[in-house]
DNA sequence: AACAGGCACAACCGCAAACCC
DNA sequence: TGGGTTTGCGGTTGTGCCTGT
């Protein structure tokens, strides 16, 4: 017994929305709402849709106030550092920008800001090719002793390969003249950003400060220690499994850390970060939000020292 | 001019959480 | 409290347009 699917896939329809679906769509939810049910809703308006897909639309295109069309420097920076901070939870940054759907975010970011920050387009396809190749090697050359672990899904790959060249760009700022990170193409904005979700969660009371401030070296000599470390673990004579762990919960804790909770996981150097004694502070109606939510679990570590042997660190 | 590959965006899929009875 | 249903989310795919060769 599989699971019951949502809708009757035979009779329903896929692909591209009509003008007419459309229509019938928005009217009938402008004038009655959605009724609580997105599965009954097509049925009930006599369109030819899953409750799910009709949802969707609403949500992402027909819904009023939608914002369409390119993004701003200060959305791109918003995107930039919450994604770094927090990862792939499209619909909590896309809260943080007004008439943005998650959707819209999340196409932004694998189009256009993603390949924009990691400036390695055509290098990356190169590498991730080696890497999808080491992946179909047999464990016993791909792992270490724990074997059969899961890879590190590719938002936690994407914000190493971030910190990293946030790591590059301390370093040597000039390196940035050609590619500058969105935040830092913005360095006369307002010093400080403070977002207030009150868009499509407008009962959320999430709170997100980011500020930009001058260069300092904590963090950029913070970042070269727990580099340097990743180096030296990934050559041959440190493959180690306490050396991997070690560096994984020193990494975390820089950058979400428990213990680090009072410099508040700041990233110096014109970079945005969160702010000081509640660096992500999340309350939904009572909820709190997962601090540690990098999925860099110590089960991933021998994808790690993969990782870092691709990248070339 | 024709073709191939890249890109951007909309839409779909499957899973897990939330909700309801 | 448990099971079924619905919703929300993130990842992935499909498709049309654009660009380079």
């Amino acid at each position: 017994m599989g699971r019951a699917p949502c809708c009757d896939k035979a009779t329903v329809k896929k692909g591209p929305w009509s003008p007419e679906e459309d229509a019938m769509l928005k009217n009938h939810i402008e004038e009655h709402g959605t009724g609580g049910n997105w599965i009954a809703l097509p049925h009930k308006i006599g369109l030819k849709r899953c409750g799910k897909s009709c949802r969707l639309r609403w949500l992402n295109y027909l819904r009023p106030n939608i914002k369409h069309g390119d993004f701003t420097p200060e959305e791109d920076s918003i995107i930039c550092s919450l994604y770094i901070s927090i990862g792939s939870r499209w619909s909590i940054i896309a809260a943080q920008l007004p008439g943005r759907t998650d959707n819209d975010v999340k196409n932004y970011w694998n189009t256009k800001l993603k390949k924009r920050l990691l400036g390695r387009r055509k290098d990356q396809r190169r590498r991730s090719q080696s890497a999808a190749a080491a992946e179909e090697m047999p464990a016993s050359d791909n792992m270490n002793d724990a074997g059969g672990e899961r890879p590190l899904s590719a938002s936690a790959m994407e914000r190493i390969q971030l910190c990293m060249q946030l790591q590059e760009e301390l370093q040597n700022p000039l390196a940035m003249h050609h590619n500058p990170l969105p935040w830092q193409q913005n360095k006369h904005a307002q010093s400080n950003h403070s977002f207030n979700s009150n868009t499509t969660t407008s009962s959320s009371s999430m709170n997100v400060t980011v500020a930009e401030h001058g260069q300092s070296s904590s963090l950029s000599d913070h970042l070269n220690g727990q580099l340097e470390s990743a180096a030296a673990m990934a050559s041959p004579s440190s493959g180690e499994n306490s050396n991997v762990v070690t560096i994984e919960a020193e990494l975390q804790e820089l950058l979400y850390g428990e213990g680090n909770q009072g410099r508040g996981g700041a990233i110096d150097g014109g970079v945005p970060q969160v702010d000081a004694d509640c660096w992500w502070s999340y309350d939904l109606q009572g909820k709190q939000f997962p601090v540690n939510c990098w999925d860099f679990t110590p089960e991933t570590s021998s994808v790690f020292q993969d990782y870092t042997s691709v990248y070339d660190i």
